[in-house]
DNA sequence: CTCGATTTAATAGTAATACTTTCATATCTT
DNA sequence: AAGATATGAAAGTATTACTATTAAATCGAG
């Protein structure tokens, strides 16, 4: 599965133009990665951007209309490749219950190695989403982005696996909920035991996030 | 109980100026919840907030160093006022389970009236709480933040309610997961709800969100 | 290989933000 | 009434998040 040459088509409204359609487009969304990784979103700036890559800031802007928008493009990034391998793991498999194990198991675990079929280092993108995807949809643009479908890849994730809720209990009253409780939780699990650590019980080596969502899903969805 | 004159006390290290002190300091704290919910966080700025009480800038820099302090501060009221009538809510009741499900309701329900016994309007800092907390705690200087004891009254609620559990089942191997993963969970919600609802399963006058995570503790802890 | 189109770079500029500083004035305290 | 403290007014600074203009480099088609 890792080293498939596939292909993560991005929604054209994410983008002014495509950065895939360049070496400085894929440069300005690599390096970005990495900077956003270690000044965090805040300090991070299109002029910096501009310095590390030694390229003009007015040339990001022709990819990107601002920051937030590169972040929305990175969290689009993110979701469609866990679409992928969502529906990839889980092809051919029969039980509902195995399916929706593999779709806990793949938003709770921490993700440890790049595939690096792209230019998009997965690992620290991974680490964008759980430190810095909220600050995304929580801004007073939201609806009007919503509109625009910019969260259109999340909410299908979503989607599908309480699908997969549905199949084991077709009773149960709160899939979406229960789904978007597990993506959001596990993040905050991961922030916290690196920063708030006495509001989690993430023990080194333990799985303990995988083991928990993945037991409390089950119980709950009886 | 709502109508009890209590008084909350805050953690000096999040003030520079104690807000209670002065007249000019209650009018920042309420007119800033209301300027904070219209305008979102990030277009709040303490010249606008100037402008609306008629007060200069540096006046308000002389209460508190950023606008990021002073979200801090309004974080630190709300989990204090939550501890208040979680304390006071659980008091001579014997049952843990009991007090796990008052605690649980606390959390997750929408705050519908304010008790007016301060200065601040509790239903709009809960909105504040929904939308804009996360953003608090995810900056680069949570570390240094975290230390200086800025984020105590939210650990310390979470660990009575972790308490709770470990009451109800000593062998629970992750109480403090749990409860964070509720109280951040039933808070992304809400937003979700507002903005973007294929997220979630809320509906108006089901009190889906206190009965999911209800049913969701009851269930895990077993 | 060259002409025209496209892409990128360089430079400058703008409005707003998030403060800081200084000094004057008002108010409150004893 | 004097001194201390709180507030106001005004100006200033560095940075941000862009936009605009023009020039240079590069690329692709005939």
């Amino acid at each position: 599965m890792e080293s498939l040459p596939i292909h993560i088509t991005i929604n054209p409204e994410l983008y002014t133009k495509n950065p895939e359609s360049s070496d400085l487009g894929k440069k300005i969304v690599q390096t970005s990665i990495e900077m956003i990784n270690d000044l965090g979103f805040e300090s991070f700036t299109f002029r910096k951007l501009g310095v590390a890559i030694g390229s003009n800031e007015s040339s990001i802007y022709r990819y990107f209309e601002s920051k937030h928008a590169l972040l929305v493009y990175l969290i689009n990034w993110y979701w469609s490749w866990i679409e992928y391998k969502l529906v990839f793991a889980t092809t051919n498999i029969t039980s509902a219950k195995d399916k929706l194990n593999i779709a806990i198991t793949l938003f709770t675990q921490e993700v440890k190695e790049d595939n690096s079929f792209t230019f998009i280092n997965e690992i620290l993108l991974n680490k964008i989403i759980i430190s810095e995807s909220v600050k995304a949809y929580h801004t007073k643009d939201i609806d009007e982005e919503n509109k625009k479908g910019f969260y259109k890849t999340y909410k299908r994730v979503v989607q599908r696996v309480s699908d997969m809720v549905l199949e084991i209990n077709p009773k149960f009253e709160f899939p979406h909920m229960l789904i978007s409780t597990v993506i959001e939780g596990a993040h905050h699990q991961r922030y916290f035991s690196q920063h708030l650590p006495s509001l989690t019980d993430v023990e080194e080596g333990k799985n303990n996030v995988v083991r928990f969502y993945t037991d409390l899903v089950q119980k709950t969805i009886v």
